[in-house]
RNA sequence: CGGGAUGUGGCUCAGCCCGGUAGAGCACUGCGUUCGGGACGCAGGGGUCGGAGGUUCAAAUCCUCUCAUCCCGACCA
């Protein structure tokens, strides 16, 4: 491509509606424009990328037996509503009404579509198993949209879908799932990690998420510094210590109400009392279809609401707002306590061994000070309840868990029969039983991931693609457009370029070199070859990787070596796994 | 949906408190000089000041409403 005919609108200054570094970069290297909120489209550049990652992924989906398929985008309500899921999945979900009032909406995910396609086609075992996918536009209405493409509405999601016979079966296609992905992942020239997760709105018992390690992803990630265990903070666990030590004589034989006022923070309690927040508890109203609970954790530890929730078996949880607690249950907030208590109660696992604590008295401006678990307060439920903190133990071999953050660029789920039963798709197996579909789902963020490789590769001049995802591997400076033997050379090796298949940016605009060079380093072009007058006199031309990796001259009349570091380039930046 | 903020040429923003001629830089057009890390000079084009209503002799500026966007919390590829 010549810059000087290619629709690349680099800028120089950032828009102020750009908050993370591949937001501003894609814009400023012309890659993507905002049309509404979370709603992008993409310039000639940000295609070129993102074919790539889409050409990655479809080599490996094939690669790992799936077959591509092209659902429609548009839904009808119907099917949302045989699956549950019309008044289960909320205001994310986009809908829409037709010129004859049907309800429709469009696809934030296509479970429903693709188990209503299968369930008119698949009769028999012999047809399983199979794997659908598609690389197409969804939209969620994100309450939130954010970071550019990290967080969009409208987005373009790579899904696909398992059909198999049993769990067992279901149990390898997810495994090949695994695999397609690490290997995309890698070919994309990311660092990430494939994590333990929660499954979320879309349902099932097991699913990994595929996160892209870097400091302004939206996700944390713990994982072992020793073994190979890594999980969703949300998911994560720690391994517990009972550490039995007979708890030392109560100072008193009872709980002390103190006046504490203006103390409704750990922080300020602690204070108060000129303890450590361990000496605290921290206790907290939550509102769930079973009705308010009180969860009560250490006073140094976060809750844990996913763990929460599935401590309790509800399907759905939130901190009612301090005026709903006073009103509906007359307790203040900031001076709760786990005592005389008329709601459930739920306690970490951790409270019985922390001796005398601190809580609230349940009554505003005042603190219990001396409290003992058994004696003053008990619950029948106990949990793992807290969010894992750095330092704390790995549950599988007992050595230090890590936090980092990442963006969740993928997310694989086992669905089991949830939809299947839903939807009654169903097959004959051997035995002419009839059985339901055992599924699995597989996604990835396509424009997300493009966003993550940026997040990941850049510096102060702009972006340092991979190579494997580089929307020019080449650019060609010519520095000198009026030299006729410069551009006659230039002409030449940018046509040997395109003709080795090798896609080439050449510069051939009238500006000075200052803004080609400039230009060259902000859209991440891996490898720049640069040509002006004085080279030439000298018979060499200038080769210079983005990273800096490589900086020779090479002759001009010999271009056996230039091949060669390109072969190079493009065997070292885009590393399959060793299995 | 809560909390905070912002809307002024394509972009970044000043002007608003204290009402009176709409400004700068970047980008764009023309000419000239320059030419290895986002040049310079001269001359230009381009703005219903987000929208509606109000106060006033007079509103970008003050008031009310509205829309949009951005940032902080709950959702997710």
């Amino acid at each position: 491509m010549r810059f000087s005919r290619m629709h690349l609108p680099t800028l120089k200054e950032v828009p102020a509606e750009a908050e993370v570094i591949s937001h501003r970069l894609m814009l400023r290297a012309g890659m993507i424009r905002r049309l509404a909120a979370g709603i992008y489209s993409y310039l000639p550049l940000g295609l070129l990328a993102l074919r790539n990652v889409e050409e990655i992924i479809r080599q490996e989906m094939n690669r790992a037996g799936a077959q591509e398929v092209l659902l429609p985008a548009v839904q009808p309500a119907e099917l949302w509503q045989e699956s549950g899921r019309w008044d289960f999945y909320g205001k994310e979900l986009l809908r829409i009404k037709d010129r004859h009032q049907r309800d429709y909406c469009f696809g934030p995910t296509h479970e429903e579509v693709i188990t209503d396609l299968i369930r008119h086609e698949v009769r028999s075992y012999r047809q399983l198993p199979l794997n659908l996918y598609q690389i197409q536009t969804k939209f969620r209405d994100e309450i939130r949209p954010r970071f550019g493409l990290m967080r969009g509405r409208e987005f373009i999601m790579k899904d696909a879908y398992s059909f198999d016979v049993d769990d067992a079966a279901a149990g390898l296609s997810y495994q090949s799932m695994r695999e397609a992905y690490s290997r995309i992942f890698s070919r994309c020239g990311l660092n990430f990690r494939a994590v333990e997760a929660d499954s979320g709105a879309i349902g099932g018992n097991f699913s990994h998420e595929f996160v892209v390690l870097a400091e302004s992803g939206e996700d944390a990630i713990a994982s072992c510094t020793d073994c190979d265990y890594a999980a969703n903070i949300e998911k994560a666990e720690s391994r517990f210590v009972d550490s039995a030590t007979p708890s030392p004589e109560p100072t008193a034989a009872a709980p002390v109400e103190v006046a504490t006022p203006d103390c409704e923070s750990i922080k300020e309690v602690a204070d108060f009392f000129g303890v450590a927040p361990e000496a605290t508890i921290k206790s907290m109203i939550f509102e769930s279809d079973l009705g308010f609970c009180m969860v009560v954790v250490p006073g140094d530890c976060e809750v844990n609401e996913i763990k929460v929730t599935a401590a309790l078996g509800a399907e759905w949880l939130e901190i009612p707002p301090p005026a709903r607690i006073a009103d509906e249950l007359g307790l203040p907030v900031g001076y709760l306590g786990p005592l005389n208590l008329s709601i459930p109660l739920l306690v970490d696992r951790q409270v019985p061994q922390m001796g005398e604590i601190i809580c609230g008295a349940n009554r505003a401006g005042f603190h219990l000070q001396g409290v003992l678990w058994g004696r003053d307060f008990k619950s029948q439920q106990m949990a793992d309840l807290v969010l894992v903190r750095a330092g704390d133990l790995c549950p599988r071999c007992g050595s230090l868990l890590q936090i980092d953050r990442g963006i969740e660029v993928g997310h694989i789920f086992k669905l089991g029969t949830k939809y299947s039963e839903k939807l009654k798709a169903t097959f004959l197996d051997q035995e002419g039983q009839e059985k339901n579909l055992v599924m699995g789902c597989y996604g990835i963020g396509v424009g997300r991931t493009v966003a993550a490789a940026i997040e990941q590769n850049y510096d102060d001049n702009g972006i340092c693609f991979p190579y494997a995802i580089a929307p020019f591997k080449v650019a060609l400076l010519n520095l000198d457009l009026k030299s006729e033997e410069v551009t006659a050379y230039c002409e030449t090796l940018y046509k040997e370029l395109q003709s080795r298949g090798i896609s080439v940016i050449y510069d051939d605009r009238n500006e000075r070199p200052g803004v080609k060079f400039k230009d060259a380093d902000l859209i991440g072009v891996p490898l720049r070859l640069t040509l002006g007058r004085k080279g030439y006199k000298r018979g060499i031309l200038e080769v210079k990787s983005r990273n800096s990796s490589v900086n020779e001259e090479l002759p001009l009349d010999d271009r056996a070596p230039l091949w060669r570091l390109l072969d190079e380039l493009a065997a070292n930046d885009s590393r399959i796994p060793s299995q």
